[in-house]
Order: C-alpha cells, then sequence, then structure tokens
DNA sequence: GATGTGAGTTGATACGTATAGATCGTGGAT
DNA sequence: ATCCACGATCTATACGTATCAACTCACATC
C-alpha cells in the first residue's frame, strides 16, 4: 500500500484561510446542515475560494468521519469479470448498473478479491468496506463470507435465495417454487407418471426451492411421492448411457432439469437420450427449471426465464433502501418468473 | 450524505486493547513497515485478537493517511453505463477489467457522473477522487474537466488521443495516421486522383490524425495537395443527394470516412450513392478510417480495427505505472491498428 | 562500570472532514 | 438598563490509521 504521489490538494482550511473564516464555516457553505445559516456575503466569498483554488471535497476523509460514500460494491463469487458479453451473469449486472446510475450511486467492481483470489477477507481486509453496501452474487457462494458479513453488519444484498442460521439476511431471488409446480402440473397432465429431477450437486437453496416446487406440484396433481424420483448431476460426464436407461426402465418419462451455467447436465441428457433413440419429446419429456440452452431451429426447450435484469435491478433498490432508510429489518423480495412454451414436453408416447 | 447506520466495526485500538499492546504495534502487525520488527510472541497475540474481534481495515482511514485503495476509476464522458453488449465501448471495458483485475485492483464506475449529470465536476465535488486514479473514455470530452485534472495533478490516462495547451496528459491511442496513409497511398496505386475525406464534425485529435495520414500518403503516392477535398458531416442527414452528385462531378472516386459510435455518415453515403445508380466499389471506392459497420453477405468494408481490447489493458498498466512507479513524465502509447482487407475499394471504372 | 547498540514497543501526531457546543453581536422586548 | 432570542461564526473534537521520534531493556564492548 503506498503513498500517493504528486502536490496536495487544497482543503478546506485552505479556503477558510483565504475567505477569511474558519473551517467549520466553510463546510456549513458545502453541507448546510446544524449550525445555523450563513451569510450571503460569507457564502459569496468561499465560493469564490473555491473557485479559485478548485477545491473539492476529499471523499475519504468523509467516509471517515463516517458519511456515506454513494458507493455500490459489486462482488461475485465465481469469477465474473472480465464481462464476456456472453456470460450467464451480464444481464445481473446490467440491472445493478442501470439502478446505481439512476439512484446516483458509483458502482465498484470487485475484480480483485474474487473466490479464487481469497474471497471476501482477502489478505486480512474486508475489501467490500471501500463500498456503503453491496450486491452480492454468485453461486458458488462462502456462507462462512456470508456469516460473517452479516455478522459485522455489513449492509449487502444477495442475489439468489440464502439461508444461513442464526440471521436473516437480505435476497432477491426468482421464484422457482411456483412454476416448477407448474410445469410438473401440466406434465401429470399430459399422462405422466413417473417424474425425475436432475439437482445440480450444488445447487444449494435453488436446488431446494425446485424439489419443493416438484412436490408441491405432484401433490396437485395427485401423483403420490414415490412417483417422484429425484438424482443428482455435477456436469456432462454424470449423464451415462447405462443411468439414463435405467431411468427408462424405471418408467421415467419426463425430466426435469435444474439448469447450470453452461446446462450440461441437460445438454448431456439430450444427447445421450438421442443416441439411445429416445426422441423428445416423444419418449422422453424434458424441461429446465430456469434457464434453458438457447433455442434452435428444431428445438425450443420447455422452460422458464428469470428475469435477471429486473432482479438486478431490485437488489439495488433493497440496498439503498437498507442504506438510506429507517431501521427496517433485512428484507427479502421472491420476484416471478415467466414461462417458456417450448417443444421438447409433450403426452407419452409408448414405443 | 448520510451518516451509515448499525454498530460500529471494531478497530485497531480495540485490537490492542484486547491483545494488551498499543495500536501502532497492531498496524505494525498488519503493515510491517519502520519501526522494527514485531517479536513473535506478540505477533501472535495480536492475530488472535484480530481472529476472535473479526477485525477488517479501515480504507476510508487509509486513504485520509494518503495511502492508495488499490482502486481504478473508470469514466466515461458518454453514457456508457450500462453497458450493453453491442456498445462500441464494451472492448475497452473489457480490457480494462481484466488488466485491473490482473494487477489487483478493483474497478470503480462513475455511473452517476458522466456528463449528463454535469460532468466530473457534478456536485462541487470531483468524483474522480473516490478512486487512486483514473482511466477516462469518451468522444465528446470536456477540454476543462481533462484541464482541471491534469492542473489538480490527478493521475488518470485517457483512452484516445488528446492534447491540452499547457500540459502534457498520459494517454493511449490507436495509431490513425500509418493506416489512412496507407490506405491512400493503396487508393493512388489503384489509379484514383481525387479522394476526398469525410471527417466527423466533432472528430477532434483523433479527425486530425486522419487529415494527418491523408496528406502524407497522398504525398507519398505523388499527388498534389489539391487533389485532396476535406469535408465534415455530422451524420446521415448531412449526407443528400445534391452533395454526393457534387463530389462525383468534381471527379471524387474514392471517399474515405472518419467513422463513429453508429458509422452513420458512411452507411448514408453508401445508401445516397446506391440510390444514384453508382456502385461500390466500381464508381466509387469507400474505405473506413477505423472500425467500419459490420460485414453483410455481399459488402466487407475496407477499414482498419483499433485493439479495443489492447488498448484498455494498455490504459490500466499506464495508470498503474503512475501511481506506482517512481515520478515519470506522463507516457503516451499509440497502438498499431491492424488491416481489414474488404471489397469496398478498387480500381477506377469509368462509367 | 560506563557506554554504546539494537531489538521491541509506545506516545504523539497528522491526514481532512462534519458537527456539537461555545461565543459574540445585535436588536427587540420587558 | 437588563435580559432574551437568535443569527452567524468559531473552537474543539472525533473518526481510524500509519509513522516518526522517543523510550525501555537486555546485552555486548571496551
Amino acid at each position: 500500500m503506498r503513498k500517493r504521489a504528486g502536490p496536495r490538494r487544497p482543503t478546506q482550511v485552505e479556503i477558510a484561510q483565504r475567505a477569511g473564516v474558519s473551517q467549520a464555516t466553510v463546510s456549513l457553505v458545502l453541507n448546510g446542515g446544524p449550525g445555523g445559516p450563513v451569510a450571503e456575503e460569507t457564502r459569496r466569498r468561499v465560493q469564490q475560494a473555491i473557485e479559485e483554488l478548485g477545491y473539492a471535497v476529499n471523499p475519504a476523509a468523509r467516509a471517515l468521519r463516517g458519511m456515506t460514500v454513494k458507493t455500490i460494491g459489486l462482488y461475485t463469487f465465481e469469477s465474473v469479470f472480465p464481462v464476456d458479453q456472453r456470460d450467464f451473469y451480464h444481464p445481473f449486472l446490467l440491472g445493478v448498473e442501470e439502478e446505481a446510475a439512476r439512484l446516483g450511486y458509483d458502482l465498484l467492481l470487485f475484480t480483485s478479491a474474487n473466490t479464487a483470489q481469497g474471497g471476501v477477507y482477502a489478505r486480512g481486509r474486508n475489501a467490500l468496506l471501500k463500498a456503503d453496501g453491496c450486491v452480492l452474487l454468485g453461486r458458488h457462494i462462502s456462507r462462512d463470507d456470508l456469516a460473517n458479513l452479516a455478522k459485522e453488519n455489513f449492509p449487502f444484498v444477495f442475489i439468489g435465495r440464502r439461508d444461513i442460521e442464526g440471521t436473516e439476511l437480505s435476497y432477491v431471488a426468482p421464484d422457482y417454487v411456483t412454476p416448477t409446480a407448474a410445469l410438473v402440473e401440466e406434465l401429470a397432465a399430459l399422462g405422466h407418471q413417473r417424474i425425475l429431477l436432475l439437482r445440480q450437486t450444488d445447487g444449494a437453496e435453488p436446488g431446494d426451492d425446485r424439489e419443493l416446487g416438484l412436490r408441491q406440484g405432484a401433490q396437485a396433481a395427485g401423483l403420490r411421492p414415490d412417483d417422484l424420483v429425484v438424482e443428482f448431476s455435477s456436469g456432462a460426464e454424470d449423464i451415462g448411457t447405462d443411468r439414463v436407461a435405467g431411468w427408462v426402465r424405471e418408467g421415467i418419462t419426463a425430466v426435469v432439469v435444474e439448469p447450470s451455467e453452461d446446462n450440461a447436465t441437460g445438454l448431456a441428457l439430450a444427447d445421450v437420450a438421442e443416441a439411445a433413440g429416445l426422441r423428445i419429446p416423444d419418449h422422453l419429456s424434458v424441461a429446465f427449471l430456469g434457464s434453458a440452452p438457447p433455442p434452435t431451429a428444431t428445438r425450443i426447450w420447455t422452460s422458464f426465464e428469470i428475469p435477471r435484469v429486473e432482479i438486478g435491478r431490485a437488489a439495488v433498490q433493497l440496498l439503498v433502501n437498507l442504506l438510506e432508510g429507517a431501521e427496517q429489518p433485512p428484507l427479502q423480495l421472491v420476484v416471478p418468473c415467466t414461462d417458456v412454451r417450448g417443444n421438447s414436453i409433450s403426452r407419452v408416447v409408448r414405443r
């Protein structure tokens, strides 16, 4: 941590000297505040001195006094930066950026302190403290970090639902339960009797939500709990021909897949099924419980779309509430998703 | 500018009390520095207290002491945020982000203080001071702002060449002169006798560079100065049928166009020419002196590509040099562009 | 035994700001 | 004439850190 170079900038003291007033008066002119109004003549002299010397307030000093700096941090547990256009996270950033700008906050990207670099508390510091508050993002979160931040009473909003024991943290999350239940009901109505949920190994709470939606939908459709199968996968390599054949032998006719960034699991399932002569959707219905792979000429995946930009915006709004609002309890927000009607599910066709 | 809410965070003083040492010793443990080494036993006790209380250094206090905070600002004169994928500026940001992350700096996006909001010195503050230094970007710069920043001795690097009288500022810019000259020589070799340079009204130094390249290339090719025509345009509405017809009547057979974000001028020229029965390139050669519109099935614009990502990276490197390096004069960097061989120029064909 | 020597620690200070509390006129009410 | 109220300004302080200069203490040197 080096010293800054170059000559010093003018301070309020120098302004005061030049204007023939005290430093306190300069601060009064700048910020108003208690201490009474400032006489017009005095104000004029101070303003003039400010012009002449090119004074600008020192944000560090303000921050040290406990003032906010109008800066919102954005921390991503995965390496999101540099932000590629095709990036899974890009829409979130867009929303965050947009709303931060609208509310007059600057946006601090914590590119230097992601999980690979040692996380939030890398090098014994809490990098996030550079900002007034922070939006957190990412699938592979560190629960310790979250818990610590909450304990430290640092204002932050998480994008995605996470529950940490002992603290009620603030988050904005998509509602996975409702559309999953609806999808399962639809599958049941199409005649599917046994449904498989393919969860991500590291799915955490979002995975739980999908499973909850599965069970709710099944119950509403009159399916029994043991008509449901839940299995896990951590990527393409987990989806072998044998495994898929086993599912079919068990009577599975529909698979609902928890998405991941690259949707490797779901795509592998489609490949393997295809290679085994199983046509989608005739022999096997497949739906994604969230963002599906991009549509092709022949295939539109049945799924639902997460309103990422809106979630980003909402996260900033929540955070600014935390920062500027009165003492409120941490606030959670769950936003609805929109269905994507695809052609990857259909009525069962016996082979 | 509100007060921060919530309970206070532990400070070095509290760590010191708990460990039974002085605050100065705590700082020594954290930063080393002069004041001699710390005994192993003492260090251990301090570390333990830090663990137990969950101490994290206060960046504001460090900054107030004149330390750097490892933060690079990114300021854009135009409204670049939110960063759309198709955005002209996106590759620059990519490079800046990438290099900042690599060098261990966080990136502060000044979304709140663009030109529309009052510029760098909006609300009497210099927003940029929140960062150690800053990368500046944009076509419609405020020369006053640049001059002021230079006067204030604020460390910054501009992307694109700008000359400000009285100060030598630090920038990274593409070399427009060399490829422009090469293009003009090529046109001359193809038999073009009269060449038009179509400049952007607000082109500033980059426009000057193109004109310089034009003259250099012409001279090398043996064209006379009055074989060259320079005109200005600020967009599609400036390119009428009459104007284009006039050029042709004057004997112009080749147009080199200074690009803009949307390249409206160049595209309008193509449209108008087409509508007037002038085929490109047979009747009129057209080249872009920089980033051309995207290629279509039939048309690849002859142009040259600005290495935007590399320029972003280089800007950060320069800035970090300024911040960390010894006392050097401001440093400029000019990077070469790569030719794009298109099909929009050819030998002259008499109609 | 006097005198350095150097490792280890600490008190004091400055960075620039916001603000609580004290001060000082000045004029109006009593 | 005295007191009060109030507008305008100032003095003093705290925020949390890094660092300089001073200090202590043990130990080696002559």
